[in-house]
DNA sequence: TGGTGTCTGTGCGATGCCGAACCCAGAGCC
DNA sequence: GGCTCTGGGTTCGGCATCGCACAGACACCA
């Protein structure tokens, strides 16, 4: 009953298919292909045409600039709230910028082509896709001012919320060093934000675990970055039924 | 025969209206309202919907954020070759960016009710938008990472070209002091960055004024940043006839 | 059980940028 | 011509972050 390695979540632990109408859904469900990503894979090279769209349900993947001199620079995570490969909605196919998964799990994809048909269709599919673009944007946007203005502090701060919030625990499993990279900064640096958030005992951490245990007061350490852009994407995709997705499912 | 101010430029001026298709550009010429913009006039305020969208031919306006503690960045720069308002296109209408007219100048505009029809038709329109607004991406993720890892040297340079791009002459109307704001930057930061360029010959200013002497060592002076963004307008919206855009208009 | 490699903590000096203050000079106005 | 204002140049101390180097420590594997 189960797969190799995790039970197969359900299509509906993604937050976008979760949202699709019954007929839209019906439509796609034959066509949805359930992924195993494991950590450091890269879904699409910069500058690449992407094969599939992917939409995570325990996966957590990056997408990372990466400067000429070697730098990387992350600038939004897309996790169970989205999807990745928005570029062949918009009609571009490629971005200059580069998807990794940083979090293995598991995710539904969709071919290009299967993904290029339904845009052309139009309809709640193609809006609903394209309210979370925009919320991309906004996130991205955010990073942008972010990066300008914000401590080091403040942004490891804000980088465990928005993977707390696509996380399936408290825990996130990643380093401090692969945190540095995506930051942008090095890993020293993250290594005294974190020691600060442990030693007030917001954060509990070893060797690559890092157990969030008030969620409250790191919200109160981070920068407004994280709340603007998540009250955008709530804006633009409100919770169609909470309460489908908090019970249990029936039969 | 002559406006006010300046001879109105014509639509065609915005690079976006000039590659509509001819059964387009039929509807929306009688829609199309020329509108003259003042420097530091708000076209939309964050989180407001915005009655029309832009498209400028002399004008250049700034998508701005501003911080909690009133610091300001921008992440994106609108001019002859794009709109202000891709959140109508997007279907959020609002956006937590701000845009802020920064070069006086010219702009046509359509009721935000047209636009949003336009898009519900679909087709090629659609199309391009959706394109540009992948392109508008692509330079706020550029800036994103572009904050993160270069310096105030190279962002100056990157800013003045992509002022240089949309402005109609080699000369910039701009105060080092607007551009520390647009940077994110003190404006001794800039006064350094300029003071440099203009003891190697690059660039010339006074009170104001930054004339760019030498376009080819300015670009050498950048970081990538400035180079890929482009290249990413380009693609996703190439020339449609280069001879019609550089040969005098005909009868 | 011991070895090994990865992850984390720490201590330098160097540097790029900030914050504030002050002055000068060009431009516009009366 | 003189006044005033705004834009630009300069200086100083301070701080955050960098780059590098190294030591300890935990986790895993043989």
């Amino acid at each position: 009953m189960n797969a190799p390695r995790c039970p197969p979540s359900d299509p509906k632990g993604n937050l976008l298919l979760a949202a699709l109408p019954p007929v839209e859904w019906a439509r796609w469900q034959a066509s949805l292909e359930l992924v195993e990503l494991r950590s450091g894979q890269v879904l699409c090279e910069s500058g690449a045409v992407p094969a599939y769209v992917y939409f995570p349900t325990t996966a957590i993947v990056s997408l990372l600039y990466m400067t000429r001199e070697g730098a990387s620079a992350e600038i939004a995570v897309v996790g169970k709230e989205g999807m990745v490969g928005v570029a062949l909605v918009m009609g571009g196919n490629a971005t200059p910028s580069q998807s990794v998964v940083h979090s293995a799990g598991q995710a539904y994809r969709l071919l290009a082509q299967a993904v290029k048909t339904e845009v052309e269709r139009g309809g709640p599919v193609l809006q609903m896709l394209l309210r979370y673009t925009q919320s991309l944007i906004a996130q991205v946007a955010q990073t942008a001012a972010c990066n300008r203005h914000h401590s080091i502090d403040q942004q490891f701060s804000r980088r465990l919320l928005l993977g707390l919030d696509r996380a399936p625990s408290d825990e996130l499993v990643m380093t401090q060093e692969l945190l540095a990279s995506l930051l942008g900064v090095r890993r020293e640096g993250v290594t005294a934000a974190a020691l600060k958030l442990q030693s007030a005992g917001v954060i509990r951490y070893r060797r690559g675990h890092i157990a969030v245990l008030d969620r409250r007061r790191l919200e109160q350490h981070t920068c407004e970055c994280y709340a603007v852009a998540k009250n955008e994407y709530d804006r633009l995709l409100p919770k169609p039924s909470r309460m489908a997705a908090e019970l249990p499912l029936a039969a």
